[in-house]
DNA sequence: CTGCATCCCCGCCGATACTG
DNA sequence: CAGTATCGGCGGGGATGCAG
């Protein structure tokens, strides 16, 4: 996941804000992780009017597959962003829920929505421009 | 708030907080992507603080290779966040900064710092907790 | 209904060598 | 100093099939 190149004496950290941030195990990471992969981020914003059962999931994103669906839903389970809870139903129905830390994760997700809607066009742009002058 | 809207031919569509976000050149994707990078986030903060060299940016981030950093570079240059200008000094020298798009970012980027700082510790219980049981 | 197992492709990223 | 070029490992993630 994140490789250290330097070795035990040059312990290789990154000061920003006054904070120090060791590259070996950088709180960071854990959050930009769950952020970058593909489905992350829209199964906490699909979870985020309430829980949520596995088929329900299925049908607000067709174009998941699933095994991502599984895979994603345990990443962020293993985190503590949601929680899953199985119903002994017959068939059996499982629940998926944003937790308090999830919810709190939610807040910075819609912020980034909101920038990205709000700036995609300039991206856009900037991006077709430099294409042309190369 | 979060709702699966109708398709006519195959054109998957989240509603989020009353947008419309098109499955296809997805607005947030483009912002995801610059986010899930292995060193994109940190060339942002990288050069909060004010313009820097290449060289500078190397010794300031031990463990990134030449070929990443140039390629970090360049895609954040392409989409807007940051720009580049050579001095015709020699040695030639060029100087990387933020754009007024990348010191907007720079602010998502501070927060996701901060929160990650404040609940890395809250993931890592809950990892183990989940591996425990397991 | 809710998964896990398997196969496999492809793009990220590192290592290394070469240039103006 | 500031790049470019090439090779190769590895892991993300899609498709499909099987199971409780």
């Amino acid at each position: 996941m994140n490789k250290m190149a330097g070795k035990a004496e040059g312990e290789q950290v990154i000061v920003f804000a006054g904070m120090v941030l060791k590259r070996q195990d950088c709180p960071v990471r854990d959050v930009i992780d769950n952020i970058g992969g593909k489905w992350n981020t829209l199964m906490i914003l699909a979870l985020a009017d309430g829980p949520m059962r596995f088929s329900a999931l299925r049908r607000l994103i067709p174009d998941i597959s699933q095994r991502m669906l599984t895979q994603t839903l345990r990443d962020l389970q293993r985190d503590g962003y949601i929680g899953r809870e199985v119903f002994p139903t017959q068939p059996p129905s499982v629940e998926y829920s944003l937790t308090p830390l999830g919810q709190s994760f939610l807040v910075l997700v819609k912020q980034l929505v909101d920038w990205s809607v709000k700036h995609h066009e300039a991206i856009r742009a900037a991006r077709t421009e430099y294409d042309a002058a190369a």
